[in-house]
DNA sequence: TCATGTCTGCGCGAAATTGATCGAATGCAC
DNA sequence: GTGCATTCGATCAATTTCGCGCAGACATGA
């Protein structure tokens, strides 16, 4: 018996006794992390004594609770470089789910064609569709019929405002600082005048029974009208989105022809939103 | 064909870890520039003992998500203004008379009482005097009332973003690259429904009989819209503005019920406005 | 004791990252 | 406007890293 080890070619077997549980590991791994800034998957297999692919299991999990970045290589502190921007918390959510966040951007920006008129919501997720918009030379040469961008969030207007391609209209209204959007009767006023192709907009939770659902009352109405005035709605969601209810409703969730999210969304979800009519797409 | 293949003269050179991971390489040229301003790609390779090839590389993605401004050659800081490029011309204009324009705009908001709602129009000198009020300690201590600005510079709102004791309203608008400001429909639609305690506002020219002239004549419709919304006008003006006159005109003189100019205005012109009933401080 | 579920380590194909090269585009000087 | 040098963008090869399925080991419960 036993002793047969003596010329086995392998030995999966890792005794697990005095070894770390997962979440110990995962604790130990994001100490390392917070303290050293970054590590790579090597590192970590090797201060833990544990393989490779359970170091890179550890990683995905707390990569998906967000309390590091992966990157190719490892992984780094979740902690933003920081150089000059206060840390307002639009611009801290922006580095949660950052690779999704960018993938869904592009893919819903990719729909945009020359001459539309698109409104890009408040929210990180519609900053990166507007980051992808900025740099589509498509639009740059399409020059006879520009591209129009309605906006109510600063970011969004800075992000575009040396896209000299881009024709952009601002809706106005009252500063809402945490987010950087613009709110209120001026906004929703600016809209009775306006029409879109498409509206592109992030939503904080998005539930097949409670529908769309944001953190903030007196933001509602202000979506809704946002709605209103597109012949489509392109909703950005990524997988952490699903599943939530916040406080304030929006609109149930057919009021989104497109969802837009990433691959890590459960297929439980997605099935209940094309069972309610809206297409998914997967970035 | 000879030669070449039988000794490869290239190392494709794997790549490493042990070095920085692509992220990290961002931040680090982000850093760069930020800091000196402008970066070459070879600089940045050079530095970050990498290729080319990957500098380009993390340059695109740098530049698309906004972090630094591609030109041919390099990169630069985009830092300036927080989103807008250096060679607009309302920030070119910005170094010219640019005490004078920093006096008028800190003796202008000199005149906001802490709780007043304030009109700041587009222009150099108004941005100066925004800045002013940013930092105003007594408008901070006040937050029972919160003193309001109501503007249609992008330069202003991104000026205030940060000011958490001031509540930013936004006109909406088209946005004017040449000059940064939110005008047309939108915009004069908003101001129906505001009113404010005092409008500041530059202007392109000013002269005794032609009264108040800008460059741009869709802009004027906007500039009077303005003009009616407040009690109290001041118009900002440094020496180099007055005995001209612009294409559009927007006013009479006495539109405004105080100019505040530098001290190298000559005395007719300030003699002229103070007979057309105006009141001209001297900054 | 056996069945079941969960966790760990390993291997292989797929994807990602990097450096180099080449034609095309751009900028600069005259 | 013309000519020349530089830079840019796309592509290829090389290597690393990732994702996923598979098998073995331990814990739990019948």
């Amino acid at each position: 018996m036993d002793h047969a080890n003596s010329v086995q070619p392998r030995l999966p077997s890792p005794p697990r006794l005095s070894s770390l549980s997962s979440a110990e590991r995962q604790d130990r791994i994001a100490e390392f992390v917070a303290l050293n800034g970054r590590a790579s998957v090597e590192d970590l297999a090797t201060a833990l004594q544990i393989s490779i692919a359970t170091a890179r299991r550890d990683i995905v999990v707390l990569s998906q609770h967000g309390r590091v970045q992966r990157v190719h290589g490892g992984v780094r502190s979740r902690h933003i470089e920081a150089t000059a921007q206060p840390e307002l918390p639009a611009l801290q959510r922006e580095e949660e789910q950052r690779e999704e966040k960018q993938r869904i951007g592009a893919r819903a920006a990719a729909r945009v064609r020359p001459g539309e008129t698109i409104f890009i919501g408040s929210g990180t997720t519609a900053l990166a569709a507007a980051r992808s918009l900025r740099t589509r030379q498509d639009l740059r040469t399409h020059t006879a019929d520009p591209t129009t961008v309605i906006t109510n969030s600063l970011l969004v207007i800075n992000a575009l405002a040396d896209a000299s391609h881009i024709e952009l209209i601002v809706l106005g209204g009252q500063l809402r600082r945490s987010e950087m959007s613009l709110i209120g009767h001026t906004a929703e006023r600016a809209l009775a005048d306006l029409r879109a192709d498409r509206v592109l907009m992030g939503i904080r939770a998005v539930d097949a029974r409670a529908g769309l659902t944001n953190a903030w009352l007196p933001e509602t109405q202000t979506d809704r009208a946002i709605l209103a005035i597109a012949r489509e709605v392109v909703l950005l969601a990524d997988h952490t989105k699903f599943g939530h209810i916040a406080p304030a409703f929006v609109a149930p969730l057919n009021a989104a022809h497109i969802i837009v999210t990433d691959n890590q969304t459960s297929s439980e979800h997605i099935e209940a939103a094309v069972a309610a009519g809206v297409r998914v797409i997967l970035a």
